[in-house]
DNA sequence: TCAACTATCTTAACGTTGTTAGGCCAACGG
DNA sequence: CCGTTGGCCTAACAACGTTAAGATAGTTGA
């Protein structure tokens, strides 16, 4: 009688096949401009099949923004191994740079959009905002090179530090994100740029002998 | 035989019209959420009146952007007169946190959203895009800098500089106009919190002994 | 003065979008 | 064997940006 997980087992092929043309589609052009008829063409369905297994296009995006957020998380793990706090928040920027670049319709809609409507998302409801914890964990590490004295005297508000790191790395990922295509500027590598912005901020931040 | 005069007079009211309720919608709800119906509602008119000043809504949201950046402009002439490059560099940085904390919405519209390519905008063309002037009075101010030797050595790319200092500003009031209602988060005055990145990265950037 | 013209705005429609209602059909449970 | 269910379809909805064609003024030339 295994015949009822067959239909489970294929039932979840389906739905992946929709998050798998779908992400490739956000990706590839962008969230408005992909079409559900677009995702159903691609995956030989019909547009109405897709509502089915999410109740909206939104719903959609929410779902592959939860799956691949996982990665931002991964790489703030690596970082909070770091014993010194001073390079914990070179590895976080890094982390956070290379989640943004790599998922850039994602970071648009976690961290560049107004307030995204997921207010009634039953899905993984229940535990805080993601942003709110990654806030914590960098606040968090603000704090502790502040303990440590490894800042100069001015800077030992944890919170003004951490909002000053954030927006370096927020400036240089999301102004590439929405300008690339200007064609005005020539535009250096990100990860490049954002390293050099983390080098700058820490030595002008240090205490002590320009390291 | 004024009338003549009266009728281009009343034309450009009209577009004027057209032009103010568009930004305080798009401003208010968003570009994509703003539909043409609904400026047209706004000021009793059908919505193929807007076509016969603007070719299309895309044109409409450019013609919008381009006052905007002209008012951005007025805010660097200021900072053009001082000589030093690198106090013009933190004149720029306050002249631009200034306009984007004055219009906050201008700014989200400026630089926060994708603005869809417009291929022939041949109406007045020939001059460049006022985003690209600001950018190379930015630009210009880093390759001043440098090549008055007031910049470590490794910094010798104007526009990595120009990037780098773009992305501080952009990022810290960016994330106030995103992010300001959420309530896990204790925002620094932005003003301040810009001031202390420019502070932070020009005794990063800055050659010889920390000033 | 009156016909011709032009500018401005309207009505009606086209094609496309996200989304939904209702039905068809194979597969399952009793 | 028959009723129910799950999975997908066809057809349609309202709303979107945009366009074609027409109405109604005011202006202009003879």
């Amino acid at each position: 009688m295994g015949s009822k997980e067959r239909r489970e087992r294929q039932r979840a092929e389906t739905r992946q096949k929709i998050l798998d043309a779908a992400r490739e589609m956000f990706v590839r052009h962008g969230y408005e401009a992909t079409t559900m008829r677009a995702i159903a063409r691609r995956i030989e369905y019909t547009p109405t099949a897709i509502y089915h297994h999410f109740r909206s296009k939104d719903a959609l995006l929410y779902e592959l923004c939860d799956a691949d957020f996982r990665a931002l998380a991964d790489g703030f793990r690596a970082a909070a191994r770091v014993e010194d706090p001073v390079e914990r928040l070179d590895r976080i920027g890094a982390a956070y740079v290379d989640f943004a670049l790599t998922h850039p319709m994602h970071y648009q809609l976690l961290f560049m959009t107004r307030r995204p409507p997921l207010d009634e998302l039953d899905g993984a409801a229940g535990r805080g905002d993601p942003g709110e914890r990654a806030y914590a964990f960098l606040r968090q590490a603000c704090a502790e090179a502040i303990a440590a004295g490894r800042f100069r005297p001015e800077y030992g508000d944890a919170d003004e530090v951490a909002q000053m790191l954030w927006a370096g790395m927020h400036g240089i990922v999301s102004l590439q994100v929405t300008k690339q295509q200007e064609e005005w500027i020539e535009w250096r590598d990100a990860r490049r740029t954002a390293a050099r912005i983390r080098e700058v901020m820490s030595r002008g931040l240090a205490r002590g002998p320009t390291s």
